[in-house]
DNA sequence: CCGTATCCAGGGGGATACTG
DNA sequence: CAGTATCCCCCTGGATACGG
């Protein structure tokens, strides 16, 4: 069946979304998201929501997606000084197709890894699977 | 809490998602899959229909997706060499979340370019719109 | 036609220490 | 609490050239 819609259309477009794409795509960007979609958190929180995630690339991440329009950061000058993070509408957006692309590898670790592993021991053996040496 | 769906679970799950996230994040994955979920493709359509990609690029995002068990690598020893690849079931299972984030980026191109013009402009001028210096 | 090999610059990303 | 700053390694990703 063909598509109503024009997906990919042509040169210059690949690119720029591919710059999109990579934005978007850092290491921990969308955990961080599907946190967010939630409701909004503060920094504290969302480095224990992540958990694996060092101070500097959630840091990193966060002011990425600021810079992209997805998140807005809400400073609080109390002391403790607080701030909190929460979507844009852009953002929420973004966030259910996100949110399944998440899901779906929180779902398929298992499958993946195998996968990697299986890749990997043909790559290392090539000789077969009857133990060589 | 309230979830029905045990999102995020803990620890290391974060981290082993982030890193298959990261393996399907690479900079062409998304263009690479939303081609290959209309139909199988040889790799010189896949080039062409990328544009921008590199050959090494393309070769290491297809390796990539190949490892992960989202992709087959069908060789047709002909002369010229003819090489398919197509989405595994796996990997078609993806392919509709990636989809969405996909047509998601090609739809805010714009907004998220403003964003960011917009975000550097402060950041390179911080003391103000009215003509500082 | 379909890669792989090599070179090379840049940035991603971890660890740690310090500041307001 | 919420960052910044620094060091440093290694991977990404582009260009180019070569091989089957």
């Amino acid at each position: 069946m063909k598509e109503t819609e024009p997906v990919i259309r042509h040169t210059a477009d690949c690119l720029r979304a591919s710059r999109v794409l990579s934005s978007i795509a850092g290491k921990w960007s969308v955990l961080v998201i599907m946190l967010l979609r939630e409701q909004p958190l503060r920094f504290s929180e969302l480095k224990r929501g992540v958990d694996g995630i060092s101070q500097r690339m959630l840091t990193l991440t966060l002011r990425n997606l600021e810079r992209n329009g997805l998140v807005t950061r809400t400073v609080t000058p109390s002391i403790p000084p607080r701030v909190d993070y929460e979507l844009t509408g852009l953002g929420h957006s973004l966030a259910d197709p996100i949110q399944s692309v998440g899901l779906w590898a929180f779902r398929h670790l298992e499958k993946i890894e195998a996968a990697q592993a299986h890749y990997d021991a043909r790559a290392t053996a090539p000789s077969g699977p009857d133990g060589e040496n």
